[in-house]
DNA sequence: ACGTCCCTTGACCAATTGGTCGAATTTTCG
DNA sequence: CGAAAATTCGACCAATTGGTCAAGGGACGT
């Protein structure tokens, strides 16, 4: 894993105008390396792999991206802004419950519109974040800091039952991207439950009620 | 992945006596491929990588698993009774609360004594389940319907707040096992705070409460 | 219609992969 | 001890891997 961040695509003729056919062609191949990547992570996927599910020879994919490192790089970046949105959105003047309860429905959205995405990042740091790593530890645990802190200011303010503000943020990525990552397993046990227009109801409910009543102060939301 | 499902190890002299070297070496050869296959899943393994932490050449480490499928299977075989075990424990004749609470502890033990187990799964399901498939479809889901069974008759009482008892279990897992997946990612923001001694407790507490706040009746857990 | 740049691909390469084999070494046990 | 069995490993193999290259085909503005 080279750090061969150059500006783009690392095409050979650097910095072109981009053309239609090279527009088309390297959305066909994210898209494929996406769904490769996804699944076997980087060590797991094999280049002819993404090639052929992409429609393509493998050396005119190498033509777009010179190297494996490339692809796997340009994948995490176009999907790393999309991932953070939901927890940058949680607005610290807003009413605290409502505000969770809005981030826990965002990403829970996400893991449905898009589980690649979230089993990209999975496999990822699950295999040590070899190129995440930086970002973890720099934006997203600024990032992190940032919330946790309003999150222990609603606390501190007793519009929040006392609970440690990391480890909240933790348990919304944990079940919400649990949807996403862990998908075959939930299949697996709810059987055809999981075609049914309410099942994604049911989730979302399920994890309002219990964050909810697990952090909300004062009145005790039943029924 | 072929179905080379002999009775033990597969190695040449079918049923022998088990030496006690087959003994020690079959244990290294487990513990390295289970360190290597939790972090790069089974098509990211290699043999050589494997044979290297075991401490023995790769000829060697294939005279006691003639086949890489072979290692897996036995890695995820030692594994799975154990990883089974906290919520076949759920015992439907005690307190409702007690039962949900001690469930949560012990996966959450689980998850910081063998944080490699619970990768080595996450990876196979998140590769599709092409071994455990059978038993997510089997086995653990008859385990899950059976307990499902008994939180929906404790809901039922009225002696648990009103959640679906399947989404309830995939918050605890989901929530319990993301401290073994995404360590590297909770140790990137949380820093060098992972190290201190609380750091479990806290972790244990938060969860605790979110769940008990979310699932209990009648008296509102504060303090 | 033409020249220029862009795109595509078959053939090829060195390294790595999963796996075999036979000869040598070590362990076991009577 | 000594022989049979169990273990170890260097050498080897075919297939797959990431990646290169040169030559041919196509797109596009003029």
């Amino acid at each position: 894993m080279t750090p061969t961040s150059d500006g783009n695509t690392a095409r050979a003729g650097q910095t072109r105008k981009r053309t239609r056919i090279q527009e088309e062609n390297e959305e066909k191949i994210l898209d494929a390396a996406l769904e490769v990547f996804s699944t076997y992570g980087f060590r797991g996927a094999t280049v002819d792999q993404i090639a052929l599910l992409a429609g393509m020879t493998k050396p005119n994919l190498l033509y777009y991206f010179r190297r494996k490192d490339d692809i796997y790089l340009a994948v995490l970046r176009r999907t790393l802004e999309m991932w953070l949105t939901p927890l940058e959105a949680l607005n610290p003047e807003g009413d605290p419950a409502a505000e969770i309860t809005a981030y826990i429905d965002r990403k829970l959205e996400l893991s449905r519109d898009d589980p690649k995405a979230s089993r990209l990042f999975a496999m990822e740091i699950m295999q040590g974040a070899p190129i995440l790593g930086e970002i973890l530890s720099g934006r997203l645990k600024m990032l992190v800091d940032e919330k946790a802190a309003v999150i222990r200011r609603w606390t501190g303010e007793g519009r929040l039952a006392p609970v440690d503000p990391y480890h909240l943020i933790f348990m919304v990525w944990a079940t919400t991207q649990h949807y996403a990552d862990f998908d075959v397993q939930i299949r697996a046990i709810l059987g055809e439950r999981v075609e049914r227009a309410d099942h994604f109801e049911t989730a979302k409910r399920t994890l309002e009620r219990v964050f909810l009543g697990g952090i909300a102060t004062g009145t005790n939301n039943s029924s």
